[in-house]
DNA sequence: ATTAATGCAAAATCTTTGCACTTTC
DNA sequence: GAAAGTGCAAAGATTTTGCATTAAT
């Protein structure tokens, strides 16, 4: 089990109670996607109540001090990451679902680095399927 | 010069005052990449005045029937493609542009073309720089 | 005590929809 | 004249913001 408030403390971030809760949620077992929806209705399900705009100020901060990744797939939705290691999806088009695809299953040549002077800040790869 | 309502017409769609002159902007020269507002602003600018409503239903109506891709980038915008053959992008961060990536220029391997018993729709690539 | 986070409602964006009017076939 | 497309304004959906209250350091 993972002390929780130790990683937001190390991550910058004060270990209030929503953000606890939040973390629980989103840490403790194995990687998820969420968008801010499922995460506010999950947590209601289970009788956690915070607020819609607390959840979406969380995951905000979340992402900018590196505990979570944004994933573009659906320009209606954000999606939310909580594998922040270098990988690429699947994208499952009927069910809305996302699975992480480890780098080194997909190969890319040659991998860029830089781009008329610019660096590469990241290189996302989303594999849609119809299923 | 290409003949634009030849075009609509061949994709199932009728060649109205509207579409042409949006295809007129779209497929006269080379491709581009627009969203909705830009393509609305862009036309507006050169004095074609047409509703944003009906721009969303072109731009719509178009990726339906094959004329133009849609990108997901950035979960606050859809952009639209009018390369429609395979191919990835570059997207500048600082300038919200894209930039086309021939399929050549970039391997994947192993390509992918099942997964978990449903086809691979689409691959995008998106190699976001900074600048 | 100071600073930061939360929660609510309101606002801001982007996109779609309903419906009367107009255009295309 | 029947069917489809357009335009407006209104409604939806997602996300952000302003501000008073509450919590953390």
């Amino acid at each position: 089990m993972i002390n929780l408030e130790k990683k937001l403390r190390a991550a910058g971030l004060r270990p209030t109670k929503q953000r606890l809760l939040i973390s629980n949620y989103l840490f403790s077992g194995s990687h998820m996607h969420v968008t801010a929806d499922s995460l506010y209705s999950e947590l209601s399900k289970s009788g956690v109540n915070i607020s819609l705009a607390t959840i979406y100020n969380v995951l905000n901060i979340f992402t900018s001090h590196g505990l979570l990744r944004e994933i573009s797939i659906d320009s209606s939705r954000s999606y939310f990451d909580t594998n922040t290691k270098k990988h690429y999806h699947y994208y499952y088009e009927k069910t809305a679902k996302l699975e992480d695809i480890d780098i080194e299953k997909l190969q890319i040549n040659p991998l860029p680095e830089k781009r008329n002077g610019f660096d590469v800040s990241s290189i996302d790869i989303v594999i849609r399927v119809n299923g």
